[in-house]
DNA sequence: ACAAAAGTGTTACGGTTACACCCATGC
DNA sequence: GCATGGGTGTAACCGTAACACTTTTGT
């Protein structure tokens, strides 16, 4: 009977004690770690990609990714790959999902969990690791990716569009100090809409976790704009509670 | 310098042609699924839990769950599982997250992808495989779980929520034809909110997704009340599009 | 003076919420 | 005839959406 051979296959495997007890070994597998970083260039949203160094694909884009190491949690590995190809630490990330189709990569069975991460597309700018051919491309304009790598970025677009919704994420991709007009232009490309400029203000004004500055930024007017800052202290004042952005 | 190093590391074992190329072989792990299954027995929401027959935590309250096989994907190794523990098919199922903290299974390395299942309760107790000690619980009032199972059902809790709101999933807790008033204790359960039946109703009714049915459930009451049931061409008819059950 | 972007407030609309009584039936 | 749950509609309220003009300042 089918059923309870699976199970007795499982049980054979553990028995004895704590120390010693041991799971079958032969179905054990790659697990990889594929990063989508986005970035935000005052107009719309991007991701970072890599032409791949070596075989098989070499030449062809791809997202950032590598292997899990034994003594790594997923996070951790996401940490490191994403500090490798940016330089960057103590960045926005989360876990997306786990694709294991038999046959994604065709050199060997691996799975992969996909991370997306948030950085502020400037910064990353000045610490470039170099060495690798990274770009940045409008997310509507990327070219086709290796494997299963454009359904990741899909099932990231949909994760973030939610969570901007409901979370005061989209600050992650701005520099610290920002207008309102490049918030809006933010949360404009997250979800490809337009917004209307006093109902938007007025909806983040409500939100009531912002600081205004006195500082203007005069870079993209004569008269300037004031600057804004994100303010975490009032964001958990208000209990951290998620709001809801249903533009 | 470590960063290429890492990246050399990946890149010597990826050369040759494509039928040869293989990645590095050290760092592969036990991949196993966890299953969610989430029931409603007209009052609350209820999760299937097993009593661990096995070392090591025999004995303990478990998810169910096993080791992905080599020439399986995760959804069929959590369809392959679900249907061992439950002998049913065709199940509302959707991926969860993975869990991977290092020593999250004392035995030995191992990373869970956790899954949930919607399955109508009734129909499962007259297949419900018998050799495993399983129990519904209601989710408030489980028992402290192995490992980190007790977040992943939270993890899940979470998704089932947001899911609920937008999708037409909680039918599938439900017996084919079902009343309003099980419909309205389903949501309630799964918000852990109480709702007034009459916004309720023009709410449901709204979205334009459900037959109303000639025939009356006369278990609950004298009067008896309308049976509905969900029509998927009436969904798809509006696009399939997601709604909102904002409670 | 004029071009270019910043900044601001009000009204109409639509959806959500709150709320209470009659109905049908089995006992 | 009465107890039990089923079924229904409306009005107040609140948040959202639509909308246009004035301000500032560099050239």
């Amino acid at each position: 009977m089918r059923k309870s051979d699976k199970h007795l296959r499982f049980m054979d495997f553990a028995n004895g004690n704590a120390k010693t007890y041991q799971y079958h070994k032969e179905d054990k597998v790659l697990l990889a770690v594929d990063c989508i970083i986005f970035g935000f260039d005052e107009e719309d949203l991007k991701i970072l990609l890599i032409k791949r160094g070596f075989e098989p694909e070499m030449g062809k884009w791809s997202l950032v990714g590598g292997f899990l190491q034994k003594q790594e949690t997923l996070e951790t590995a996401a940490t490191r790959i994403l500090n490798l190809y940016t330089g960057l630490d103590n960045i926005y990330m989360e876990q997306v999902a786990t694709f294991s189709e038999v046959d994604r990569d065709p050199v060997e069975r691996t799975i992969s969990t996909a991370y997306y991460a948030l950085i502020n597309i400037e910064e990353h700018n000045q610490k470039l690791n170099k060495q690798f051919s990274a770009n940045w491309f409008s997310v509507a304009k990327a070219p086709k990716l290796i494997f299963d790598h454009d359904k990741m970025i899909q099932h990231a677009l949909k994760r973030l569009r939610n969570r901007a919704a409901t979370q005061p994420i989209g600050f992650e991709l701005l520099p610290e100090k920002f207008t309102m007009r490049q918030l809006q232009k933010l949360y404009e490309a997250i979800w490809d809409t337009q917004l209307d400029k006093r109902n938007f203000i007025n909806k983040i004004r409500s939100l009531n976790i912002l600081e205004k500055l006195d500082e203007k930024d005069k870079t993209s007017s004569r008269k300037g704009s004031f600057l804004y800052q994100f303010d975490p202290q009032k964001y958990q004042s208000e209990e951290g509670k998620p709001f809801v952005l249903n533009f």
